[in-house]
DNA sequence: CGTTAATTTGAGACCATTCAATTTCGGTGG
DNA sequence: CCACCGAAATTGAATGGTCTCAAATTAACG
């Protein structure tokens, strides 16, 4: 397995929103790379270290996460295969939230140094990362709302919605029915509820036949009406570009 | 007043980050830029709208929020002199919310494509435009967290640090003392809080001689116990580069 | 299979909301 | 300069959504 491969699922991605030239893919592709592999809740980022490499999902998920002084915490957003889990830290050069790993899962690192190069002397590539960047910036946006100002089945059925569809993107299961180990308490955390309260809401989203979600895979029985439940505009994903 | 001048702003803050030279200098300078003005509460940009220009924000505040299909209202931050207000939408090309004039203010609209050649053109100049959206995204991070998980002395707290730093690095108000016109009901919406509850909340602030605000000016009384109420730490802001 | 993690259930308490009414403030015209 | 007006701020009381705490059940895993 050659390190240029683990880079593919990059260009696959990027070319699908810009036109890439063959000199851009192969100069993504030379880019070094280093496969990493990490357990479950294994720390990638730490909150206050400097950054030396980016991480791009290659498998499993990974949750960006920041803790309040008195030990709870607050999940940020939620991260599948394909995508950078840290780069505006390449940017900005201090990491101001951890990350964690959600299941087992492996990532590229490629080194900061390079990454930067790249930017500079490919506008595509440029152009692509700060895309990357702005769309997280847009789906962080939009959790302030989702916690801000709904209610908890609200809460619960956006994010479910969020996270089907960005699957469903990267064709990533089939039927509505996606891989998704969130525990109850990782989904409490990234909804503002606490882990009981997530318990009761799923019971009733289940009850009326919008979800079925156990075993860590999530089948959406109802789109329409969870989208309905949880006020759900895609908007906001810009993936139709 | 040349329209040269109305950038002058910009070039002081991204200077101040990173060096300019003076070739990046006069090519900022350069944009084509047109001042124009909005009353309270008015329209600067609308969610679903095409970007034609970005807007840097001159005088007053401005605000991004989203309406829930019920009406609800989500502040989403809270902008200052000096600042892009919409950046992000000249790269993604659709506004994917709302940004309201909170009082009266000034901008300066500059056409999205001359912005994007100035990127193409200058590293300096796109460095900085990304790093711009990049802390914006950081304080969105920090928005989740706050509405997430702090109750509502803390959340209302965090916020006024914010801003109180933020408006303090550009200049703005002296001896803890700021001009923050913001009502109730607009400091409800930033915290994802009732206008009543807020009112509850601002009132045990004052009473236990943390800060004053009347008459749109903030005054910070005791700056450490804000902070540790509010559970603030300015890292995210990335303004100490 | 034993052990720990995750989910589920119950009941009571509390923080924040809702609704309604009152007071204060800022601006305006007589 | 005062009377007036609408907006903003303030107060009260009742309601409710979510939390807390604790225990029981089920699932995951070596």
């Amino acid at each position: 397995m050659s390190e240029a491969h683990l880079l593919e699922p990059l260009v696959r991605r990027w070319s699908r929103r810009l036109p890439l030239s063959a000199d851009d893919r192969s100069a993504i592709l030379a880019l070094p790379a280093t496969k990493k592999s990490f357990g479950r809740d294994a720390y990638m980022v730490r909150e206050g270290a400097r950054t030396t490499e980016c991480n791009l999902l290659l498998r499993g998920f990974a949750y960006r996460q920041k803790l309040l002084s008195d030990g709870e915490r607050q999940i940020i957003s939620i991260h599948i295969p394909t995508e950078f889990i840290d780069l505006q830290n390449g940017i900005l050069g201090t990491a101001d939230h951890n990350v964690q790993s959600l299941n087992h899962s492996e990532v590229a690192a490629v080194p900061r140094s390079a990454l930067m190069e790249l930017a500079d002397k490919s506008a595509s590539a440029r152009l692509a990362m700060w895309i990357d960047t702005l769309i997280d910036a847009s789906i962080f946006r939009e959790w302030v709302v989702n916690v801000g100002r709904r209610d908890a089945r609200a809460r619960i059925a956006h994010l479910l919605c969020e996270l089907a569809l960005r699957l469903e993107r990267t064709g990533a299961g089939r039927d509505g029915s996606f891989d998704l180990p969130l525990t109850q308490e990782q989904l409490a955390d990234a909804t503002g509820l606490t882990a009981v309260h997530t318990n009761r809401t799923l019971q009733s989203l289940r009850r009326e036949g919008l979800i079925q979600l156990s075993n860590g895979i999530l089948r959406v029985l109802d789109w329409e009406g969870l989208r309905k439940v949880g006020d759900f505009d895609e908007l906001y994903l810009h993936q139709k570009i």
